[in-house]
DNA sequence: GTCTATAAGCTGATAGAC
DNA sequence: GTCTATCAGCTTATAGAC
């Protein structure tokens, strides 16, 4: 999965250097020059990999959002509600601590979200689609109310630095359980493989 | 409280209208100009305020992290730890409900905080300090990630656009509640008034 | 207090050599 | 694939007129 050619390496750095230094100074506060110094070459040769800036924030953001798609709909296909909360809960999570900083990002600044409305439509419908697999299709001001704080706060500070320590199995028990008990559901174990995207890890 | 003088209409203008283009486009992504063009006034008019973007950012940032720093000198002062908790908490949900989005941009913008670290010293061990209030001194790691969860949730989601037209009682309300349920303490109604700054609802 | 004018520098982006 | 060189445009910031 990394390493074919050496420009394929070279993006994937590029990646790679661009998703942490947006998550260090945000979108809009880091230039194409800082990415290129990162990493050791000229913005030209930056250039050739991507045509634009809003290109390489959407290829930095576009497999996290992919993968959440997919498991937004897995969760969709569950038969129960208890099913569908723990596969959407467990998928959620699962991307949090895969992606970490990646996603906290999506809950912040609001210039990575401006440069995939262009390419993915329908982005902001993301955390209406995954409150409703949580809490249902019409809850009340209070049920949309924590599960806004329980979406926010998992994203947040999952990708908080001062977790970055936790080994990713520990970070996505205690995520996990911290969203049952939220949403009002007895503790349980998360299963490690909710399903599919299990391969990266 | 507004409106003494021309000039320190405007300069407050000026702070509301920085506050707000930098919720939509992050501290980085917003220039003097766009501030200025939002005003109805020149980059010049901006420089004769303040004398770099930097004293901006810090102006719109102070007056909540100094009430901040109130409330939780008033909440350290309690002596029973669930006083401590419930001043510390309607503390935050306070300013979150007051300030709305600013206190999300503390959440998200990397730019704020490098800003107000030169100028206010220790920013980063805010929500330690907040942490240390409403879990105590030495939390276990579960405690630890539901407290940062907690803080970081309330604050994002307190701030979203989503919750715009909530009036303030009602979000703090509700707020408060989804504090003292994760915190586990039984559901309470918090005083309006807990304390300082009643005045500038 | 707000303006015009301007300086110096960084930005995203392109063209063409190697 | 990466480089140097260059572009127009925007940035923060200053000087001085009104």
């Amino acid at each position: 999965m990394s390493g074919d050619t050496v420009a394929e390496d070279t993006r994937s750095r590029l990646l790679a250097t661009a998703l942490k230094l947006f998550s260090e100074h945000g979108v809009g506060g880091t230039s194409l020059q800082m990415i290129a110094d990162e990493l050791g070459v000229t913005k030209a040769a930056v250039y050739y990999h991507f045509k634009t800036k809003d290109e390489i924030t959407e290829a930095v953001a576009a497999p996290a959002l992919q993968e959440l798609i997919a498991r937004m709909d897995e969760a969709e296909r569950q038969r129960t509600r208890g099913s569908q909360i723990d596969h959407a809960l467990g998928g959620f999570v699962d991307l949090i601590v895969r992606y970490r900083s990646l996603i906290a990002l999506f809950n912040s600044d609001p210039g990575i979200m401006r440069a995939i409305e262009r390419s993915l439509d329908g982005v902001e419908t993301f955390a209406a689609r995954m409150r409703k697999l949580l809490v249902g299709p019409d809850p009340d001001l209070a049920t949309t109310l924590t599960a806004n704080v329980l979406l926010a706060g998992l994203a947040l500070a999952g990708g908080s630095s001062e977790h970055a320590h936790l080994d990713d199995e520990t970070l996505r028990t205690h995520l996990f359980d911290i969203g049952r008990r939220m949403l009002g559901r007895p503790k349980r174990r998360p299963k490690t493989g909710t399903g599919v995207a299990e391969e990266g890890a």
